[in-house]
DNA sequence: TATTTCTGATGACGCATGTCGTCAAATAGC
DNA sequence: GCTATTTGACGACATGCGTCATCAGAAATA
């Protein structure tokens, strides 16, 4: 053994798999433990202990994961808004070349809430993460401003006479934003009455009706 | 004694105030040690004692007057909600009558936006009541739904051609709405570094050229 | 003044939590 | 096969929580 006092820097392999590798696993049992008990009985009722039972887990290896629950969070939620960006960013690029408005407002706007169809994830998203601590505020509050700057792009491509800079425009592209959140979050809280469709249909023109009058 | 086993129906005066105004004297204490803790710390972090602490009361007195923590964060929401519609409302009426859609929009967004510079009032209202419980989230989804019941109002009186009814008008009035609150809410995270005003004026483009397009 | 009610302080209870330690069984490397 | 590592099960510890009981003193009533 070449350091014998410190713990083993690299692991040994066990049941077939490698130290990183089951570390790996581990992480993704957790994340999955956290996405499921996160988005039903809610961030503030789930514990340690629960997420180790619905991973199958022990403690141990959560702690060697995760500093606590509140980095489990941060992490979910980072991963379901990178992939939901990812999505979200491939469909409009699918629909630029055509140069319709309508048809690359619409398919952003379709795989956007196509994503928190998925109600687990809708709710860590949206309730979840809220008021949770500072930290996590500062993660939800860029991520904002992430897809009002992906808007914002998307905006100057379209229409040329669209104010690049400037707070208000900057402003305007929030609140657009936060109609399509805000549909997304009141959308989980009715159960999903209303078919996708017409989310799509509303924020689209909304959409359309204020770039319209900036652009 | 009339009823000697059972707890006195009518409390007796004491320091110069009547039960009745002992019990809502020390009800207004709890509200108002729950805004500032909820709006400070955030629910999450404020216990029982510390509210006591903070009201200058002890635990008797609160659970006289409230049964847990959650009923008294949702009563402090229904407070500032109520007072913030009520006030939006007002500012709405006094501007209906010049007929102007410009300046009636943009006087019930000054009066929302300014009820919201109280960061206390604000993080309660958009960032703590969110995801605590099934219970505090159908409040919240209630106060949206009245405030876009109220919007479709104020728009159907200026806007004669703008559809009454219809899942879709509904959808994109609670879409306006969202942007309203949304900009609150992200306002507040970023330290209102933004004027008011700029909140205002960007939120009224949208709310124009939306209507503008429906109307 | 004597009695009853109200108040604030303090402590105790049962419970759930995060976290850590122990121990036997399973697995890998020599 | 022997030894070291990894795993899961279980329990222990301190902490903090909501909640309730007690008790001495203040204030009102008769």
């Amino acid at each position: 053994m070449a350091n014998p006092t410190e713990a083993p820097e690299s692991g040994r392999t066990y049941g077939g798999e490698s130290a990183t590798d089951r570390q790996a696993r581990q992480r993704r049992q957790f994340m999955d433990a956290g996405l499921t008990l996160f988005g039903s009985i809610g961030y503030r009722a789930t514990t340690v202990r629960l997420l180790c039972k619905q991973a199958g887990l022990i403690d141990r290896y959560f702690y060697k994961n995760f500093s606590d629950t509140e980095e489990l969070l941060a992490a979910i939620y980072t991963e379901s808004m990178d992939q939901i960006q990812s999505d979200v960013m491939a469909a409009l690029m699918g629909e630029l070349p055509s140069g319709d408005t309508e048809r690359i407002v619409t398919a952003g706007l379709d795989t956007f809430f196509k994503a928190f169809e998925n109600s687990r994830v809708a709710r860590v998203c949206w309730l979840e993460v809220l008021g949770v601590s500072p930290r996590i505020d500062a993660l939800y509050a860029r991520r904002t401003v992430q897809f009002t700057e992906l808007l914002i792009s998307v905006a100057q491509r379209l229409l040329p006479r669209w104010p690049a800079s400037g707070d208000e425009a900057h402003y305007i592209a929030m609140a657009l934003i936060g109609g399509v959140t805000q549909s997304a979050a009141h959308w989980l809280l009715s159960g999903y009455r209303a078919p996708r469709k017409v989310l799509v249909t509303a924020n689209a023109l909304l959409l359309r009706s204020t770039m319209g009058a900036l652009g």
